[in-house]
DNA sequence: TACTCTTATTGTCCTTTTGACCACAAGACT
DNA sequence: AGTCTTGTGGTCAAAAGGACAATAAGAGTA
């Protein structure tokens, strides 16, 4: 496993290292999106090697010949968090000429969100110079990471408007504050309480755990998880989420 | 040229005939989407060799070392239709394992949108047997070509309410019945008349031609077209468009 | 226990948008 | 002149969206 990570995290830095099992001239890199204190955050890796050392890069690696692009990005997700079964979605693929240095390299990048409850594992599961990093506070990226990690965060924030996939940033139970509070901080905006309210539990999305938060110094609020049934159901329906 | 686009049609059916100059097991598939008579069409050609042939597929071909994907794209798409600078845009990339015979071949997915002034070229101007085929009659694919034009309809009905692309599919000037047909064929929906128009009015959007169409055994209805400055500065303030 | 503080939750009111449908206008054609 | 087809404007009620006041529920503190 640690073996694996490495040649991962390596694969950037040297293609001329690539494995023989491996699609030259294609790689995957993962946005690894979590919510922390309310706000966006992302996994970067620091490069310990070549002339990148000491700049951050999202991580990623190569692709088998024998494995499926989606399996690859789970693949390289897995080894790095440790957490498997996140939500993972492919976002776009670059291929400027020039977006790595002496060699052709495409990449596919996917997106993939963190529940509250992995966030810590996700960051800290690897001895690697893994961090999570506010997207509003970045730090110098190797290749085009930047560029691809601002197209992520704005599919994110249409994405997260149009799909009920917010829910995977949030622990498994959570408060309807909490969920507000995801949106303002992916939308950069502010949002008025009855009214998100009323709209939230009119689409009938939310089942109540008949639960309330604990450990709060005043009223608690009730606890409500994701109905994926009910979202199936409905989705069977022609409906359509909108935040 | 006729070289050109033979090598790019033969690329799919005999991957050891790839040539030196391209990246190897990464390809790319047009979506070419036309309107004609209010019915969505998509430009299919026919494989003439090999284990596929008399088979169709989508037009598509292999990205040279020296070129970013979209150029890849957009050169293919000139070769085959002889049109250029269509609206052009990444669908997804598609990498099954086993997608491919024999091969493991990654193809990145764009679309392209043709205008009505454009749409007879486009299927006429190579020799090659290029068709339009109506999207809800298509023809035995190749490949998974079936499963990505099965997305990528999805996701023309979806950026097609909200951003207005839609226009590229129709003449430069056109009458806001031929707007609302286009919608309806796409989303394959009816909408009211008088609302439709209004909504699109509303959005300030359409410069009018102060002309009126000709040859019609009825009331002439005034043309328009899509007032790219007036969206720029709308966009500027927040806009969005939404059908 | 009473009071305070913070957040949860409900209620109300007004504006805007949406959707359905009617009616009339304008041409082209017979 | 009459008819046919499509363009264009009007109306009205229902639904949705948005602003904001008011009350409820706890937890903590004096």
């Amino acid at each position: 496993m640690s073996e694996n990570s490495l040649s991962s995290f390596s694969s950037h830095v040297d293609p001329a290292t690539t494995p023989d099992n491996v699609i030259k001239a294609l790689s995957i890199d993962n946005l690894i999106f979590g919510l922390d204190h309310g706000q966006l955050d992302i996994l970067l890796i620091k490069h310990r090697e070549g002339i990148s050392a000491g700049r951050w890069a999202l991580p990623g690696g190569w692709i088998r010949y024998d494995e499926n692009l989606r399996d690859a990005a789970s693949r390289h997700l897995l080894e790095l968090t440790g957490v498997s079964d996140l939500y993972l979605e492919q976002l776009k693929t670059f291929g400027r000429v020039d977006r790595f240095p002496n060699e052709r390299v495409v990449t596919v990048s996917y997106y993939a969100l963190v529940s509250a409850e992995d966030y810590d594992l996700a960051a800290g599961h690897n001895a690697a110079d893994a961090c999570w990093f506010n997207v509003r506070a970045l730090p110098e990226l190797i290749y085009d990471h930047a560029e691809i990690i601002q197209y992520g965060i704005e599919q994110l924030q249409q994405n997260v408007r149009r799909r009920p996939i917010g829910f995977n940033l949030l622990p498994e139970k959570f408060t309807l504050l909490q969920l507000q509070e995801l949106y303002e901080s992916i939308l950069g905006t502010k949002l008025d309480k009855p009214n998100f309210r009323r709209k939230i539990m009119k689409m009938g999305l939310l089942a109540s755990c008949d639960e309330k938060q604990t450990g709060v110094a005043h009223r608690a609020a009730k606890l409500y998880r994701f109905d994926e049934q009910a979202y199936n159901t409905l989705m069977e329906k022609g409906f359509s989420f909108e935040i």
